[in-house]
DNA sequence: CGCGAAGTTGAATGGGATCAAAGCACGTGG
DNA sequence: CCACGTGCTTTGATCCCATTCAACTTCGCG
């Protein structure tokens, strides 16, 4: 077993929709063999309203999604892992409808919107896994709108770090150790709150026997628990003291 | 000139994509000659999660969205009128991914979608207005998001006036009076607040000069204001008691 | 080591929610 | 025609959750 990566895994193809066509993940002769980018954390790989003129699939690393309203208020609109798609709005409209930014070191294919149309026209396979892929975008945002519009504070975090967990299962990752590549502000923003609030409750979840958190690397202890609390809101409360003899799961590897 | 229909216009079809191929809309014979539905206020036009057979587009009167989350939060998630078209994602998902409800009796067409998929695969013209329609729909989502995430009550109120008066001037309607056919809680709802702060904010526009409002018409007197309301939020602050002679314009007609 | 960015924690404030009570429009039936 | 009931709206008083302001700690990196 080779030593550990630096945070996140090796470049997954896994679960690229263009796999099947992709000469790096297939390794068929024949294929597209995709343009690659490499971003280090902070570096812009696309500008809201720029000319789309690709769909850029994760290989690894993670980016965030920021939208800009016409009157200027900017807010995190997603967090995009590897095996998602940026810029996927290229397929139907000529410019990028938000802005991109790596979060960490990140590593994406470029496919170029030339190459893609004809994909989409003649492989119904390909086609599918983007429709499908743009209809989970869709719906998560109607339940961010949501639980951003009627859910209070507690609840929304819940959402997300649930959400992040089954994002991480769905990419066949065992241990529910998460990685929070994002800051507490590109959270806040991302559920409509201040940082202060978002460390505030990630501290009280801890306290409460939810998660252990320790600056970016997180763990969900109970499940179950957070999901009450993604249900109601209220499941967590006050920082009850935790009385005595409490040998609590060791601190985060 | 015949007596004023009831509070909306006549059947209007000048906004729907499919009018070069409908017969309702152009009299073309050989065109397609839709099922119409009518739905009387408070009818459910269909369901979130059931089969989606057709689209719907309204001819006459008006509908709200309703999504409702996987633990079972609802809010409205938008207002349609004459032009707009309900259950668009019928193209490419097999359910429906709101419930729509009419607001006032309504009058709209129904398009199997055995009936809508070869026009869209022939008819450059129609794919692109729905394409169109798509992006619009997702680009309020977005600024919406942003409004709920990050903005105050009076800024998403503010919005939401501008917002239904832009739409009642691109379907041709020359006087500013709006017809407000959903209730202060599905505003509220939509807006991600409660209906006493709505109409508490209804009276401070009122008393600032911006609209005039009157049970569910509405006037709006002073758009750049409003939009400085949005784009600020505390624009319009404290109701200033109005000093003296102020012949403020009529009550709306 | 020292600096800046990110994170934590506390105290005070405020905006909107909640609770409560009238007021108003509209349809229904006496 | 008017009395009545119901649902929607308005307005007021109070409360509470999240924001704001501020101080301090921790981490990452030259």
């Amino acid at each position: 077993m080779p030593p550990q990566l630096s945070t996140s895994s090796a470049p997954c193809c896994t679960l690229c929709p263009f796999r099947p066509a992709c000469r790096l993940a297939c390794g068929n002769a024949a294929s597209l063999m995709p343009r690659t980018v490499t971003l280090r954390a902070g570096d812009v790989l696309y500008i809201q309203g720029r000319a789309a003129r690709a769909v850029y699939p994760i290989r690894a690393g993670g980016v965030k999604q920021v939208f800009e309203t016409g009157i200027g208020w900017r807010q995190v609109s997603g967090f995009l892992q590897p095996g998602d798609v940026c810029g996927l709005e290229a397929h139907e409209a000529d410019a990028h409808d938000a802005t991109v930014i790596a979060l960490q070191d990140t590593e994406c294919c470029a496919i170029a919107v030339e190459t893609l149309r004809p994909m989409l026209r003649d492989d119904p396979g390909i086609r599918a896994a983007v429709v499908a892929m743009q209809r989970r975008h869709a719906r998560r945002q109607a339940e961010l709108l949501v639980a951003i519009g009627s859910m209070k504070a507690a609840q929304r975090l819940a959402m997300l770090l649930l959400d992040l967990a089954a994002e991480q299962a769905r990419r066949g990752v065992a241990d529910g150790v998460l990685t929070l590549a994002m800051t507490r502000n590109d959270i806040a923003s991302y559920l409509g709150l201040t940082l202060e609030t978002v460390s505030r409750l990630l501290s009280r979840f801890g306290a409460a026997g939810l998660i252990i958190v320790r600056q970016r690397k997180l763990r969900i202890v109970d499940p179950d628990g957070l999901a009450a609390v993604h249900a109601d809101g209220d499941a967590v409360a006050a920082p009850a003291p935790p009385a005595a003899a409490q040998a609590g799961p060791p601190a985060i590897p």
